[in-house]
DNA sequence: CAACCATTGGTTGTATACAATAGATATTCT
DNA sequence: AGAATATCTATTGTATACAACCAATGGTTG
């Protein structure tokens, strides 16, 4: 495999610290910082915060620098309602379009998780659970419809939570995917629109009282 | 109003180039050339291009340049089709939640169109198009959806084929959206669907025959 | 004559120095 | 003391030099 340009390992890093949550909502960045701490120049973190920027993650300030992007509820709820409305469209045009290829990945994909939950590797089943709808996503057969859902799916995405979240919640996932998993199979639409807007429902209720013990958390540290 | 940074400069300048069609697709591109033609140096011209790279109107070929993307018939009927389904979805919230003030700037629109198309203005008719469906998109009252529906306009949006469309186009599209908007007033919903849908299929084989159209003469002028 | 290898030209990738800007702070004048 | 102003500092914005990479080209060798 050919090896990332300094630019996109910055990238990675720094986007793996903002969704990991060790650089909250709020966190201020500079270039010098970065640079410094990561041990390259300037000019590729400049690049990486510019493509970190335009994908949402972090708010530039012209001339004054860069914010960790901090997601109010209501731009959270409202991700999560696009998100579920678009992707309806994309499960449709999944159950017309995929293959036995891709339905035997969906298949792998939930045994992986299921033994990711056994051994308890959360980053694990987050990544499954990214890739588990990504297969859905390439099932539509349209490039843009992809695109687009992968987009909402990343901004929807905060691996911080994982120590946050409800007891079982897992399992209650994997249920889900189980459910949206058979519907595609039946063919039924109408059994996999309510799958994804049950399953979405949950992520949300889930990723907003996760934030709001995060929040609490960190108030009481604040008092030092 | 503060002035554009070089980066910001360049980039529309790029922009504008691309999108109007002297830079055609498959033109490629390098740091080096922008930079001279445009009296800066290539940091700013970088940002420029990774940011056009990002929204798909160039491909980066790494160490070896960009290309100004060059869209097949296949990828303009998928995002046009893409961008019609989510604009459906747009146009009902935006019926639900559209104010005095913004059915306002939707009937100025129409009356702005008019004016542009009796004098000739292909420009401004193209710019008022795009802001017709903005305004559409603001009223859905969500920031992720709107976000979603400009992208997918603007990747359909090629200002190049202005002059290869058939006569009489302008006020076809002009009725169209006169019925989309009074389709808005009415609150009907079943009646908005319908007008985009329609807009949409027009808008796309007019864009599909200009293509061929400049692909042809495109051909022609080669035999030098 | 074909296949392989070295060389070269062009391009992006990276580092660094300097300029410009804006906010914070100190200073001066009233 | 308070307000206006000048200075300072931290940060991004820009230019430029050099390094690394890759593709194409031409020569060399079997």
């Amino acid at each position: 495999m050919k090896q990332d340009s300094l630019k996109t390992k910055v990238y990675k890093s720094l986007r793996l610290d903002i969704v990991s949550g060790k650089l909250p909502g709020g966190t201020r960045i500079t270039e010098t910082a970065v640079a410094e701490s990561l041990h390259v120049s300037r000019t590729p973190v400049r690049e990486a915060l510019q493509k970190l920027s335009q994908e949402r993650l972090l708010r530039s300030i012209p001339n004054l620098g860069y914010m960790v992007e901090d997601r109010s509820d209501n731009e959270i709820q409202d991700l999560f309602t696009t998100r579920m409305e678009i992707e309806q469209i994309a499960i449709q045009k999944a159950v017309d379009n995929i293959t036995v290829e891709e339905l035997k990945q969906l298949d792998d994909n939930l045994e992986q998780t299921k033994a990711a939950i056994k051994s308890g590797q959360d980053l694990n089943i987050i990544e499954l659970d990214i890739e588990f709808h990504a297969i859905i996503y390439r099932a539509t057969r349209s490039q843009s419809l992809f695109r687009v859902c992968k987009n909402l799916s990343d901004l929807t995405i905060n691996y911080r939570h994982g120590s946050n979240l409800a007891p079982g919640i897992w399992n209650e996932l994997l249920q889900q995917h189980i459910r949206i998993y058979q519907a595609i199979i039946s063919k039924n639409k109408e059994q996999t629109l309510e799958a994804i807007a049950q399953h979405a429902r949950h992520a949300k209720s889930h990723l907003l009282s996760a934030m709001k013990k995060v929040r609490s958390d960190t108030f009481s540290l604040e008092d030092d």
